[in-house]
RNA sequence: GGGCGGUUAGCUCAGGGGCAGAGUGCCGGUCUUACAAACCGGAGGUCACUGGUUCGAACCCAGUACCGCCCA
């Protein structure tokens, strides 16, 4: 006797979900073998920020991965799949300055030490919490390897990346406009800033002349800059100001003389062709002064405050406010000409969505293009491939026109630059420990106060976390990795720099294939975000439908390439597939073999057995066919359908009869179809398949760890297909008329069948199937069905059926039916009578179609004829 | 302004030169000894528009409209 365990009556998936995701974690399941055999297949976590909290996008993110990770591990791969968080230095910046502001503190009364203490101590308090929902997700990551980007051989790998990029020139410290974020207080690197269109003005102010009432006229959207200019600028073609070239005007308020340069670099159709310039303020203006040579005036401090340079009237001033009074002021002494309402686009701070401030200072720069020219060449060499391929131009785009790095940040928690200035006379040292004294001087040295921007510690990730710079094992087995999933969102921040950083250290590309998961958006196709409180919550999902119907949810709607509108509805569809699978796992279990299965004869098999054999060796290689393409929608199809609709509603339907006689071949069979079936399903469904798994009689130790099913050529049998199929015809036409009818299952019929001696001999073997599946009592085979009033017709393929009812038939209804029917087939005939009455159709479409199309007319007609007899006898 | 994607059943979406598909919703019926989170049946479509290529176009090409995203 064997030990079978019975299922409970429906599926309740957070118990079950408890105790594999533990049982994984306890058995060492997810952890790499650097000694292994197997060919490897390893893979790097995108690392979500270490205070996040799993949200929808990451629950996609990481579950077609783990999809992918489960299915390569039963096809026997050594798989790595390598977890970690990130540090995400502005993120946790700013929480921890926000708290210390509820307390009335700052950052600068506490001092560099102790704020790095309090966000050491929330790391540590908080850092855990998105670790914990990975593991609810059951993504089958490999947690003996998880990284931190702080962590102690990280940051010393970062260390090592910035003093070697810096002896190689390809890093340098500039004085520079760059973005700044007057909320964060940092400056930001070009794609963290998000442009936005914003309804402003344009405001025209008149700069007079020295010697006259006259003046030239500038626009501007920002006046409050103009406390900074050092000239006013117009195109050297501009017939309107070439006589004002090289003479003065008045900068008001200020009182300054500026002078008027030409450069072609002026739009004449903005405003009125002249322009002011503010080498400080203004990223144009900055190269325009340059070129020129124009003093640069700072008026605007890093905190958005009007500095001592913007005057006495303004210093202090938030820049808004100065605007202001800028504005009333210039209209008091009558230069304001006029105020146009005008759109344009505006950067934002993409964290806090702050309008950024262009600001002149010093900051720390890669030198991309030596970077980028190898990162894009191995894309174009198809080295590294995009899925969905169209991506590919995304990053080509960027990576042409790509700017230098701006990789300082004016935060403290993050990788501190290790560049050290001496004291006394200003020598800049860059070295991995810090020096004691100045290298030329011998003076005191102090190290630079600035973080590194977070990408820049994340460019490393598929190899500094692996062991590097050190030459470990783990690096020489799983690096290169082999695939990177993440979101288009951070191709730029991301993917493009750990191709670069990967092809510089490492000598080789960090991985060969990314795939670009779309965005995961309200039933509304809207951006799920929490201004918009339209926020569907993974865990929430996990809680009211389950982890596995979660999981099946987002796969079935990952295409490639688009993005997913999430529906609850969906998800409840998917939790009603979970509790289908139980109950179709306990329907097999109740009925299974108390003893050891034999060997499987192919002989003896029957009709059902052969045909779900059959579908199964399809629907196996149609599976790893659509993984291959990453094609997780059309994956999630086909084992749905295969399990609700072949195995649950047909298969274990026609094989009840089979069952009650105890037939242990067919028993046998279930059996094993249903193994595989858990097989196909884990790298969906790992819990609920896992659980059933161990129900089930001779099994080992995880599913996760049995083989992937792919059953052998010999499993195909399209005989039994068409035979099956021919039987699904006849039974669904019956159940068409009793439903039609008004006939209840119960209510037991008999039933014709008038067909060809093939048919005949087809159908035979399976009487009490027909019986079971259409509630029907006595079948005969019949030439020609039998002349009576009370006998419904239908016509199944070419099969007529009939079936003879006790009662009185509803003439009408019935009649209705048919007709509606003949209608159907008359014009379905008319569009092949006119293609294939179509000459050219005949004498330029393949043999093949013409053949197919003739076939089917056949067919139709014979159909047609029948049910055109079934209506006559009705009618008489 | 440049680029990318979309427009197919009430809704959410597949498909991609030769029969118009799925899930869900809707309508009707059924507690058929695995499952009412189920079962059986049914209705529902100008495949955005205009033109072209083709024996044949929802599908390929060109253009138009609308929606969304990215980059300046």
């Amino acid at each position: 006797m064997r030990e079978k365990k019975l299922l409970s009556k429906s599926y309740d998936p957070h118990p079950v979900e408890t105790r594999w995701s533990k049982f994984w974690l306890e058995e060492n399941l997810f952890v790499a073998d650097v000694d292994s055999s197997k060919p490897k297949f390893s893979m790097v976590l995108p690392p979500p920020n270490v205070t996040g909290v799993l949200h929808m996008g990451h629950a996609l993110c990481f579950t077609l991965p783990d999809i992918i990770v489960r299915w390569k591990k039963m096809q026997g791969y050594n798989t790595m799949w390598l977890p970690g968080t990130d540090h995400a230095s502005i993120a946790v910046h700013n929480v921890i300055e926000q708290s210390l502001a509820e307390k009335g503190l700052s950052r600068e009364k506490i001092g560099r030490e102790e704020f790095l203490k309090l966000a050491w101590d929330w790391k540590n308090k908080y850092g855990g919490v998105i670790t914990e929902q990975l593991k609810r997700l059951g993504c089958s990551l490999d947690w003996s390897r998880e990284r931190f980007t702080m962590d102690e051989g990280f940051s010393r790998a970062v260390k090592y990346v910035f003093v070697s990029l810096f002896k190689e020139n390809l890093i340098y410290r500039d004085y520079y406009l760059v973005n700044r974020c007057p909320r964060c207080r940092t400056v930001l690197s070009d794609i963290e800033i998000e442009h936005k269109e914003v309804k402003s003005k344009l405001w025209y102010i008149k700069y007079p002349f020295p010697d006259s009432d006259d003046g030239i006229i500038v626009a501007t959207t920002r006046p409050e800059t103009m406390l900074g200019d050092t000239a006013v600028a117009v195109h050297p073609e501009d017939d309107r100001y070439a006589r004002y070239h090289g003479q003065k005007v008045i900068l008001p308020l200020q009182n300054r003389l500026l002078p008027v340069i030409a450069d072609e670099t002026v739009e004449r159709d903005f405003g009125t062709g002249a322009v002011k310039v503010t080498p400080a303020h203004d990223p144009t203006d900055f190269e325009l002064g340059k070129k020129h040579q124009l003093e640069q005036i700072i008026v605007i401090d890093g905190n958005g405050k009007m500095t001592e340079a913007a005057g006495e009237a303004f210093q202090g001033l938030d820049r808004f406010e100065c605007r202001q009074k800028v504005v009333e002021k210039l209209e008091e002494i009558g230069l304001l000409v006029k105020i146009e309402d005008y759109t344009h686009v505006v950067g934002h701070c993409y964290r806090c969505k702050t309008i950024i401030e262009p600001h002149l200072s010093w900051q720390w720069f890669v030198r991309i293009e030596p970077l980028a020219k190898e990162a894009t060449r191995v894309v174009e060499e198809k080295k590294i491939v995009f899925i969905p391929e169209n991506w590919t131009k995304t990053y080509f785009e960027w990576m042409y026109k790509i700017h230098d790095w701006c990789i300082s940040r004016q935060l403290w928690w993050g990788h501190r630059i290790p560049a050290y200035y001496c004291q006394d006379c200003g020598h800049l040292m860059v070295e991995m420990d810090e020096p004691k004294a100045c290298q030329k001087c011998g003076g005191p040295v102090q190290q630079d106060e600035d973080v590194l921007d977070t990408w820049f510690s994340s460019a490393l990730w598929p190899f500094a976390t692996l062991g590097w710079p050190e030459k470990t094992r783990d690096l020489e087995v799983f690096y290169p990795t082999d695939l990177m999933a993440t979101g288009f969102d951070i191709i730029f921040f991301w993917v493009a720099r750990m191709i670069m950083m990967g092809l510089k250290f490492m000598k080789d590309i960090p991985f060969r294939e990314v795939f670009i998961n779309g965005l995961v958006r309200d039933m509304k196709r809207r951006k799920m975000s929490k201004s918009e409180g339209n926020i569907i919550d993974p865990l929430e999902m996990i809680d009211k439908y389950g982890t596995d119907a979660l999981r099946f949810t987002l796969s079935s709607l990952a295409v490639p390439g688009m993005d997913i509108s999430l529906s609850e509805d969906r998800m409840a569809g998917y939790r009603a597939f979970a509790n289908k699978i139980w109950n179709a796992s306990r329907f097999v279990l109740m009925n299974l073999s108390d003893e050891e299965p034999d060997r499987i004869n192919r002989k003896d098999l029957s009709l059902p057995n052969r045909w779900i054999r059959s579908r199964l060796f399809r629907v196996s290689h149609q599976l790893s066919a659509s993984l291959k393409e990453y094609k997780f929608y059309e994956a999630s199809e086909a084992i749905y359908h295969f399990i609700w609709h072949e195995f649950c509603d047909w298969y274990l339907e026609f094989i009840k009869p089979e069952l009650r006689q105890g037939n242990r071949t067919t028993q046998e069979v279930m059996e094993d179809i249903l193994k595989k079936i858990l097989g196909l399903l884990h790298p969906f469904m790992p819990y609920i398949t896992e659980e059933i798994w161990h129900h089930l009689p001779g099994t080992g130790r995880s599913l996760l760890e049995s083989s992937w099913p792919e059953p052998p050529a010999d499993w195909l049998d399209e005989e039994a297909e068409i035979t099956m199929n021919f039987l699904q015809e006849i039974i669904s036409e019956i159940r068409t008329i009793r439903a039609e009818n008004r006939l209840p299952l119960k209510e037991k019929v008999n039933l014709w069948i008038c067909g060809n001696s093939h048919q005949k001999s087809m159908a035979e073997p399976y009487e009490a199937a027909i019986r079971q599946l259409a509630g029907v009592e006595g079948i005969e085979f019949v030439q020609e069905l039998p002349v009576d009033r009370k006998l419904l017709r239908g016509v199944a393929g070419t099969t007529e059926v009939g079936i003879q009812v006790a009662r009185t038939i509803d003439l009408k209804a019935e009649k209705e039916r048919l007709e509606k029917e003949i209608a159907k087939t008359k014009e379905d005939i008319s569009k092949l009578e006119a293609r294939l009455n179509n000459d050219d159709f005949l004498k330029r479409a393949p043999a093949i179609v013409v053949e197919e199309h003739k076939q089917r007319l056949v067919e139709l007609k014979l159909k047609q004829e029948k049910l055109a007899r079934s209506w006559q006898e009705l009618v008489n």
